[in-house]
DNA sequence: AATGAATGAGGGTTCATTCAT
DNA sequence: TATGAATGAACCCTCATTCAT
């Protein structure tokens, strides 16, 4: 079922999609702004994408594949697996405003729409496997939502990003608890 | 006393406002729905609200200035602060999804325009001004951010709410920092 | 009947509807742009003028009676009438994008509404008849049609207002009718 | 051959526009008053113009076309170049209101807008040419003023046309100068 | 005498979607 | 397979006008 004329179309369209939610929110995304964006013919879209839920929900399942693998090098990256949740916070919360807001928009869409939060779901618990891997199962939700907290609100603070804060807190969270 | 007044009919908007906010999201938020939701004409709603910004803008404020007192309340409410922070995140956690949803949204405009990041920057400024009087002033970033991230994760996870968890992680959070 | 709270009142919006039709043409002048030009209240704007058209209409009136009053001092103030209606042309054709404004509004409502017809017509009258008094009576519609197309190209034209060929033909046209 | 596409559908609208103009003003020109005009759906119209503005553009532009047309045939009908401008005047102003309407409206704006004004001296530009084939290049513009103001006279006046008067005029004004 | 509150109609424009080609 | 043409619904907003006060 490949697509013989223009084999890299139904990406660049997701690829489209996303910029333009990143920019001007969910939203802002219809079937022209993305077929401006991809430079592609509106005619084209419904071919690709039978309608413009279909196109939002195949944007964000890219757009989580895509983060979830991010998530999982990091925290591979280092020795101490509690500096990998550092450096995530660091990279997150640091500049990618890209991904915040993409991040941001589908929580919106998750506590309305069961569709959403599933997926949204699938995202957290993969995060969470990841996690276990080094740390105390009991201990990985709170970690998460740690991390969660603190990327959202290094986004929306104009206070500095304090590594050290960060650090001591990941540490105390993490203390006494086997890993 | 006829209809050609009507004292209380801008907060009967803006109470509308929220409403459809929380049911459809901002995106569902139009001047038509509110003014059906509301029972207002049409024409109304542009004499009371200049634009359908000016009209999300009160809307949110509005919120904002409601779920801060509600924060403060709980916190002064129990003997032990730290318990006060466990009972937001049940309340705010178990059930209530129309504040999540209203909030979820805010967020999501917050990072992508200014004006609705200073709103959330107010708000949250307010809720770590509220923890100081209880926690030490390095640690009120982290409560908040643990709070936030566990409320946002307890809205979309399907698993239950275990608060013996959530108690374990606050105290962990808090523990060898004089308060 | 008069006004005695703001004596003015009345005037000051006859102006302000002129300036708004000035730089936005007649469909430009709402109550509401009146309104907000002549700093008034809006519900004022009807208590003074019973309609939109009525305003338009006096608008109309106050101009057409201050152009006259001009043309015939320009007529009066040379020893040669031949070279006040070189004057007039100069004057108007050099600059005074308002009046032209104006003008070119109201001939477009006055071919199409007998109203304007009348007060556009009462205006031609009007002028023909100060013609007449330096200029034979069959002459007259055609010097004024001369003036009329010359200073309507003028603001239409990017060359250059050339007084002299002007001046020839003002003479050419005169020439062997005695005045 | 249903009714999926509509090859003249363009025209048809420019038509209606036209006569929209004519009957009401470029004010009284909606795309809602324009489609129901033309027959044609209110979504068809941003389809084929993209904005009001866009529409009106063209239908003047369109308008401008024919009447240059109409306007050299004219000049090159007659033997006498002189009764070729009298032939002008005469049929202009006497009857074809629409005409009048359209282009007095075309002037108020060109006064206002620097796109009109750009298409009213294109207008000008191309009469001259014509008549400069028949007279001397001082004197077109001459005559071109004279033509205009005759024909707008004509319009707002009650008074029959006189053609003889006319003649005369233009004879005047081209005695003495080299054709 | 003067005006703030209110309203229905209509303004331009965007949109998801359909379908003939 | 791919797309230009088309359309009805809804969008935000401006407006002239009414009327209670």
């Amino acid at each position: 079922m490949s697509r013989r004329t223009d084999p890299g179309r139904r990406e660049k369209i997701l690829q489209a999609a996303l910029d333009v939610i990143a920019e001007q929110g969910v939203s802002g995304m219809s079937y022209r702004t993305v077929s401006a964006r991809a430079d592609v013919p509106l005619g084209s879209m419904t071919y690709h994408f039978e309608s413009r839920d279909a196109l939002l929900e195949a944007a964000f399942r890219w757009y989580v594949a895509d983060m979830h693998g991010r998530f999982d090098a990091h925290l591979a990256a280092d020795d101490d697996p509690r500096e990998g949740v550092v450096a995530i916070i660091r990279e997150q919360g640091d500049g990618r405003q890209r991904d915040m807001v993409l991040a941001a928009e589908m929580y919106a869409m998750a506590v309305r729409d069961p569709l959403y939060r599933e997926l949204t779901q699938q995202w957290v618990s993969a995060s969470r496997q990841s996690l276990r891997a080094y740390f105390d199962a009991d201990l990985t939700p709170m970690i998460d939502a740690l991390l969660e907290g603190l990327i959202l609100h290094a986004h929306i603070s104009t206070e500095p990003f304090d590594e050290d804060r960060v650090r001591g807190a990941v540490r105390r969270l993490t203390s006494g608890v086997s890993s």
